[in-house]
Order: C-alpha cells, then sequence, then structure tokens
DNA sequence: AAAATTATTTAGATTTGCCTAAAAATAAAT
DNA sequence: ATTTATTTTTAGGCAAATCTAAATAATTTT
C-alpha cells in the first residue's frame, strides 16, 4: 500500500502527539500541521477507511499497528537522511530538518536500507534522536546531543552517534568515553565548537562535529 | 520561483523532446507523460503563463531560457542522484532511474551542491549521460556506456566515470586507458560481466562496474 | 480544391486537499 | 443545572491536475 505524502505527514503529526498524549485532538493536529479543523477532520475519515488509524466523532483519534508501523517508516527515514545530511555531505545539523522532511517520502525500500548500511546502522541522528531499525524499533533513551546543553551543564556521556574507527580514535586521543562526566563550559557561534571540562582534567575545546557525535544524559 | 512536481515533469519531457524535433507537439508529450492530449493542452497554457515556454495554439512548444534553466536543474539532480545511487549505495545501474525520478524533485540548491562535492564533480551518470554543472553546462560527447554496446561491436574509450584512485589502478593494471580501442566479444546477463578484446592483447571479462565506469566511442 | 484523416483545443466533470461559515456536540463556568 | 465557551463536525466551494466527449484546426489524400 503507497501513501500520499500529505496522509504520511498526517501518520507522523499524530504519532508524535501520541507519545505525550495517548489520544489525539482534532485541534492540536490542526496547529502541528498548519491546516484547520475542518481539514483535519476530512483526512482523519479518509485515513479510517484506510485501517491507519481509530477515530470515533469527537472522541480523539489513535493509530493502528499499521498506522505505527508507517509512522516509524517515516519516522526512520527523516532521521536517517538527518544523519547522512550531516555526516556524509557535512551539513551543519541545524539546517537539515527542512531538506529532511522531502527526503522522508521518498519511496522506496531499497533506499533507505541501503542508506542504512552506507552510513554503518547510526542508532542516533544528529539531533540525539533515536532511529528506528528496519523492524521499527529504537533504543529510547533519555539522552541529548552534547551541542544542544547550555554552558554551564553538567552530563555523561552515555552513547555515541557512529562507530566509525575515526570517531573511536579521537575519543581515545581525547579520553573520552562512555561514562565520562564532563560539564560545558563555552559555546562558540562562529564554528559552533564548545569548550569543556572534565574532572581532573584542563578544559579543553571539541569541534561541533565532535560534538554532534556525542549523547549525554544529564547529572 | 517554485514549481510542482507535475510542473518539473513536464519541463523535462520538453527538454528532452527537444533535443531531436526542436519543436514539439500536444500528442508527443501526452505520449511520453502518459497522461491525454487535453491535459497537456491545459498544462501548456499555464507553463506559458509562467514563462517557461513559448507556445501558440495548434503551433507546438519550446521552452524559453527560463525553462531550459529548470529543465537542466533537474536533469542535474537527476544524474548526480543516479550517480550517488549506483557509486555510493551500490544500486545496479539498471535499477536507479525510478527512485532518481522522485529524488530529482528534492528542492534545497545546497543539496545538490553538496552531493556533487561528495561525488567528486562526476562529469557523467552510470549510463553514460552527461550531467549539467551548477552553470547547466554539460560536455555533450558522443558516447555510450560500454555496458550497453552489444556484442560484435568496436569502440574507443573516450571517459571514465570517475576518478577514484581504485578505479584508476584497476585501469592501470588491464592496461586500459583513454584511447585505448576493444571490441566487445561476449556478454554474460549473470552478472553483467563483459568479454573484450584489445588488439595485440587475448580476449578477458571485466566486471559490470568497471564496464559502467567505461565511456566509449564507436568506431 | 474538396474530402477525409489526424492533431489539438474547448467544455464540462472528477478527485484530492484545502478553505469558510454555520451547526452540533462537548466541556467549563456560573 | 443552565448558560457560556470551546471543540469538532457538516455543508458547500475552490484550485490543481486529470479525464471523456465534442468541436475546431491542420494536414494528407484523392
Amino acid at each position: 500500500m503507497h501513501f500520499s505524502v500529505t496522509e504520511e505527514n498526517y501518520i507522523k503529526a499524530i504519532f508524535h502527539l501520541q507519545q505525550e498524549d495517548g489520544t489525539v485532538s482534532t485541534n492540536e493536529l490542526a496547529a502541528v500541521l498548519a491546516t484547520r479543523p475542518a481539514s483535519v477532520t476530512d483526512m482523519l475519515k479518509k485515513l479510517k477507511t484506510k485501517k491507519l488509524l481509530s477515530y470515533e466523532k469527537y472522541k480523539g483519534v489513535r493509530l493502528t499497528a499499521e498506522g505505527k508501523r508507517l509512522a516509524l517508516a517515516v519516522v526512520r527515514k527523516h532521521r536517517l537522511w538527518e544523519y547522512f545530511l550531516v555526516h556524509t555531505l557535512q551539513f551543519g545539523w541545524d539546517e537539515v530538518h527542512e531538506v529532511a522532511e522531502e527526503l522522508e517520502h521518498i519511496t522506496s525500500r531499497k533506499l533507505v536500507d541501503k542508506l542504512d548500511v552506507f552510513l554503518g546502522y547510526p542508532k542516533f541522528d544528529p539531533h540525539g534522536d533515536p532511529i528506528p531499525d528496519s523492524q521499527g524499533k529504537m533504543q529510547q533513551q533519555q539522552q541529548v546531543n552534547l551541542i544542544d546543553l547550555p554552558p554551564g551543564t553538567a552530563a555523561e556521556v552515555s552513547a555515541v552517534g557512529s562507530q566509525s574507527t575515526e570517531l573511536l580514535e579521537l575519543l581515545r586521543h581525547k579520553s573520552i568515553g562512555i561514562g565520562t562526566r564532563l560539564e560545558v563550559k563555552k559555546k562558540f557561534g562562529f564554528d559552533h565548537s564548545i569548550e569543556i571540562k572534565i574532572k581532573g582534567q584542563t578544559a579543553f575545546i571539541i569541534s561541533q562535529q565532535l560534538a554532534q557525535a556525542l549523547f549525554v544524559k544529564l547529572i
């Protein structure tokens, strides 16, 4: 079965809203999708006949198992493409969202899976959000990308964004690993580099690329 | 200015038909786009108001300079993506067309240019068609991908599809270079390998990947 | 040059996704 | 427990891109 870009966007929006809410209202959806409640109602009726969601008048909406599968497939594509844009094409992590919004609707299953292989099965996108695998499973960890922390925050490294030997070599050299505790001292807007301090060492600066590859838990 | 996928497809189709014809007819377009002549007429009127083509009732159609620029931008994207799919993601060269038909409509200019850099500014796509550069210029050479030649054809190597050191090393080892004359002896469907003969050497087999990287002129 | 054929355009409908305005249902407030 | 406010749905329409059927122009044939 194959769905339109619009339909996919509705399913994705419901999926994200459902995370917090459980059930999702017409108005919430209209706000997120920048459209009108009346339009949402129309689309919900349509998506119900396609069995992507369960919906009763005035009762809000929930994805079916089928709808969840579709949502996860779209999210997987979005986050894999974001990873590609940042790590392969050297985009800044803050400029990839819109492009990924388009790329996530490319239909080829084979493309996604080959992209996944090429990228080395990354587990987190450049914003630290988990990337669903081809079965739709994702490691949900309470973690944040190091680059998103404000100065003064203390955190513990909990994951790295890729398993490339280059990254691991660099981390070894800087003696950063899973479990390392650090504090963000300063952020430099010019090249998005970050000054961090690890207990017992003098503070030092790490690049934007490295900071994006590090996921941390707040402590 | 920004155009719909449908509009871009019309412009691209006209561009390709125009190469042979000069001016393009409504029926030709309908055939190529798998739609009806009446629909074509509607769209031509619309594209005329957008100044992408010049069109007089019953007189056929031609792209304006503006239309040509758009067509070249779309062709550029299509061919760069094909190159990416084959060389980076290891798709077979014969399975990339449909996917590229979708990818070519992704709008980000920055994406295309960064992709071009990443791929090393390739000049020809996996089918041997020239890739327009960011100015819309392309090396138009009368060349064909070696993999497309039928057995019995004689040809001269005129270009290689990439400048990677691995490719060049392999070519050196097989003593193939620009200007080498060869004849296709046999094609093996199983792995798309090809048996070729160079004067003064015994015939030997080259892989699908290598054949795809070689562009030849018929002699 | 008139008749016949083919190509193209017009006219009127359809589908998708959206809109506004008004009605109906639900929730909140008095 | 009514009234008031909010949310949601219905009703009727619009624009894009398509279609079929009919009309008109251009081309070919005789």
